[in-house]
DNA sequence: CTGTTAGCGCGTTCAG
DNA sequence: CTGAACGCGCTAACAG
């Protein structure tokens, strides 16, 4: 392979330098580059097709920061990050110092993928850290136009973000539920998930079921409550509910302390898989049988987890799909395409394993 | 909050529009803005503050592709990942469709916390697509400028990116074993990886080991190779060698089959947790005991594997470190520092657990 | 300390 | 179909 030779002298080659190679001005190649120029024939496309040889031969790539500033546009979108902040905890504490919550390896790898199909790159911002306010690393990559849309997600049901991107002008995909109405969101249904779960177990024979749920200051939570309540009241069962072991002391921990008590449910439903594992290690630790003598289940967040796990009953979040088709909205969005406002929802799908069972008969 | 009045249309604000404002010239306040004015005293100093005053009060952030062009930086760097294609399989496959290993998790946990610091931006650069040749999107992205450097990991023992990247020009750094010399790499160390798992087990009294590792057309499985290579001529045991189970048909059925077998071995190393709980699996369909009557080592690679699987021995092989280091290691370059090259090694590290022990007594 | 001027590399008029 | 000229928003070198 022939080093190319150009007069730049830190080895960038610009459309200057292949236009005094070929002997052209700089705006017919950018054209001919661009595609604004026919394949056509005579004397035109002879002159065209050495341009294109010649950009070939120099390995030439437009300068992105140059094609940005002079396109107005970057042909990247941002996925806005919650980081959390190291806390205190034992091993079936799922909070961890500086770690991605494992949902977000889902969403990575479905957006990433996505966008590369419409020839954009992801950028990660993550928000979240000591000293930064989410707030405002929003609004810097808003204003500073880094990127032509975002990607936001984990809302939280007083969640101003939506907003602040609005007052910026830039455009958006909310993955999950939106607060606000009128927005472009799609996510699982969350009050489906909620609903299903305990339907679900009510189905098996269960009336008594220990749901351990996401705080309800997220909109997933909120969702995943209500949808039990609805579930509770139609069917009537008893619940016991919690939604701050996560945090506060991990499901494992939780379980146990239960376990103290007398009645324990017949069922756990969990919010993710590591609270599942951490249940049901709690559970076998005690001597209970899954799912003889009872029963666990959870949501499916990341696919991975399913081989690591397959004897878990599950309602699958479809995670990848929910953020591949964010990723497909918001780049129509970037191509002008008119997308109508509105949530959409995608339904948890119930994938049936060995770790439920109807409740031992008393 | 007033709505901040400007000129611009659509909404963004330029530096021009702040020096209208104030009524100085656009250089002026980019000067001001970007420090080059002290706060000082008497009529400039006051100046300065009207200046500071009305950036903040308009929302004022400099716009990135304007800036990148101007200064010839991005502030912004590439991570290269790997995707994997969909392959057919079964729960203990490891191979998923377009979905990412489970170890960038950490990687981009790391390096997108770690160049914050520098207010540095992650931009994450996929290959491995069916129809995108991975080195022509490392050729895009360097030679467009599109980021200021480069993290590549997954090194393979032919890898060719370190070389594509310094035709570019583009400041790169390994993150694991780097098959070319005279490069900034950091990694861990396989060969101990290799070596100090089959001493380990050694020390615990087995003599008969089957060693699961990664392919060794990568760097990581040749390293891990040769170290078990090293340990076991030295300490004389018998090894059972597999290097293509994981992609092939998965550890899980890979020990079913050994199973089959007479003279199972004692000790089963494998090259990540999944396997390692595939492995698990497949010898307690079997009947076997863990420890009692097969132990199972393996290398941590994600830290939320640690909460669903507490009771696996492992070697920690540190993988947000390594990227932290790579991150710092970038963002100096990048800065001007001087970074002397070669390789870095972080030894992995032992976390001795319940899933081994001394082989039964025969 | 401040304003004027000249680029950064590319896209896109507007004449010829 | 082609070249010349201008602008995208910002930084930096040069005068005053």
């Amino acid at each position: 392979m022939a080093i190319s030779s150009h007069n730049s002298e830190n080895g960038m080659v610009r459309l200057e330098d292949i236009a005094a190679k070929v002997g052209v001005s700089r705006s017919e190649v950018s054209r001919v580059i661009n595609g604004r120029v026919r394949a056509g024939k005579g004397v035109g496309a002879a002159m065209r097709q050495r341009i294109l040889d010649a950009a070939q031969e120099m390995n030439y790539r437009p300068h992105r920061a140059a094609q940005s500033l002079a396109r107005g546009r970057t042909d990247t979108v941002a996925l806005m990050m919650v980081i959390y902040k190291q806390e205190e905890g034992n091993f079936h504490t799922a909070v961890m110092h500086h770690e991605l919550s494992p949902h977000y390896h889902e969403i990575i790898g479905a957006l990433t993928y996505t966008l590369h199909q419409y020839g954009i790159n992801l950028l990660l911002a993550q928000c979240g850290g000591e000293d930064q306010d989410p707030q405002d690393v929003m609004e810097e990559i808003a204003r500073s136009r880094t990127c032509d849309g975002m990607v936001i997600t984990d809302m939280r049901v007083d969640d101003e973000r939506p907003q602040i991107l609005e007052n910026a002008g830039l455009p958006y995909v909310v993955r999950g539920s939106s607060p606000k109405g009128g927005v472009v969101a799609v996510g699982i249904d969350n009050f489906q998930v909620g609903y299903q779960a305990i339907a679900y177990l009510h189905g098996l024979g269960h009336r008594n079921v220990l749901f351990f749920n996401i705080g309800q200051d997220l909109m997933s939570g909120q969702g995943r409550y209500r949808g039990m309540c609805a579930a509770r009241e139609e069917l009537g069962l008893h619940i016991e509910y919690q939604d701050d072991a996560h945090y506060k002391h991990g499901i494992y921990n939780a379980v146990k302390e239960r376990l103290r008590l007398p009645d324990f449910p017949t069922a756990v439903f969990t919010e993710d898989e590591l609270g599942a594992l951490g249940a049901i290690h709690a559970l076998e630790e005690a001597g209970r049988r899954i799912p003889q003598d009872v029963s666990v289940m959870t949501c499916l967040n990341a696919r991975f987890m399913h081989q690591i796990a397959p004897h878990l009953t599950v309602l699958d979040l479809h995670q990848a799909e929910v953020a591949a088709e964010a990723g497909h909205l918001l780049a129509k969005m970037l191509r002008g395409d008119s997308v109508t406002p509105g949530q959409r929802f995608l339904a948890p799908q119930l994938d049936e394993r060995g770790s439920t069972a109807p409740p031992p008969a008393s």
